[in-house]
DNA sequence: CCGGATATTTAGAATGATTCTGATTCCATT
DNA sequence: AATGGAATCAGAATCATTCTAAATATCCGG
C-alpha cells in the first residue's frame, strides 16, 4: 500500500459518483502534484483485481470506477446519462437455476429514464 | 442500403459467431478489395442504431457485432473466452418489476466456464 | 541504521480501436 | 448529360489505456 494507492482509494471512498480515470487523476494531482497517470491506472487496474474496486464500463466512453460496497448493477438514465446503483438480491440465484450451471459473475446495466428525467417531462 | 452495407449485414448474418470490425473487414475486403475501415464503422454503427445487429463490448478488446435475432444475453467463459448466447425470456419483465420502474433495455454478462471448459478438467 | 533486492513511480512514447476529414464517387432525379 | 445529396475512401487524428526505461521508494536481513 503506497501512499499514491492509498491517495487514490481515499478519492474513490470519498465520492458520491463513479469516476473516469482523468478525473481521479484530476483529483489526485490537487493533493500529490507529482502524480502520474501510470500510477493513477496501475493502482486503479491493481484494485480492480483485488476486488477492492469495481471498473464499469461505459458505451462510448472512459470506464468509471468506485469504491466496492456490496454486489449491485448499475442503471444509466437514456435522457441525462446519470449512472446509479441498483440492487437485486435474487438476480444471481435466478440466473444461476434458470441457467442450470454455476455463475461465477455477472454484469448487468439496466437503460431506462430515471425518476428525475421523467418527472421533468 | 448499398453494396458494401448488404456485404457487411451478408457477413455478419453468415457467420456462426461474433464477429469484431477487424475480422469484418478482412472478410469484406476478400468479396470487395476496396472497402475501407471507415466504411465498415459507418455501416456497423449505423446498422447497431437502427438495430439490425448488436454490438457487444468485450472487456479488454475490440467489440464484436452480431446480426441481431430475437433478445438474448450473454456468457463469456472465463477459462477459453468463447462468447456464447443466452436467453431468459422472463428476465426484462422481472427486473421491472422488482425495479417499479419501466425498462428501456438493458445488456446483461454472465461470466462462468462453460461445458466443455468444465468437463475438460 | 545500512546495503541491496524488489516493487512502484514517473514522464513520455506507443498502441489499438474508433472516429473524423476532405476529397471523390455513386446514384437517383431532373 | 447536369445536379444534388448521400456514401465511400484513404489516411490523419483522437482518445483511453498500456508500455518503456530510468529514477525512486520500500522492505528486509544483518
Amino acid at each position: 500500500m503506497t501512499r499514491q494507492r492509498e491517495l487514490i482509494l481515499q478519492i474513490l471512498s470519498q465520492s458520491d459518483r463513479h469516476l473516469t480515470a482523468d478525473e481521479v487523476f484530476f483529483l489526485a494531482k490537487l493533493k500529490m502534484p507529482s502524480i502520474a497517470m501510470a500510477t493513477v491506472y496501475n493502482n486503479l487496474n491493481a484494485m480492480n483485481e483485488a476486488g477492492i474496486i469495481n471498473r464499469v464500463h461505459m458505451d462510448g466512453g472512459a470506464d468509471c470506477f468506485e469504491r466496492t460496497t456490496d454486489k449491485h448493477d448499475h442503471m444509466i438514465c437514456d435522457v441525462c446519462g446519470k449512472l446509479t446503483n441498483v440492487r437485486f438480491p435474487e438476480l444471481q440465484a435466478h440466473l444461476q437455476s434458470a441457467l442450470g450451471r454455476e455463475i461465477d459473475s455477472y454484469d448487468l446495466t439496466i437503460h431506462c429514464v430515471c425518476p428525475d428525467c421523467r418527472g421533468r417531462r
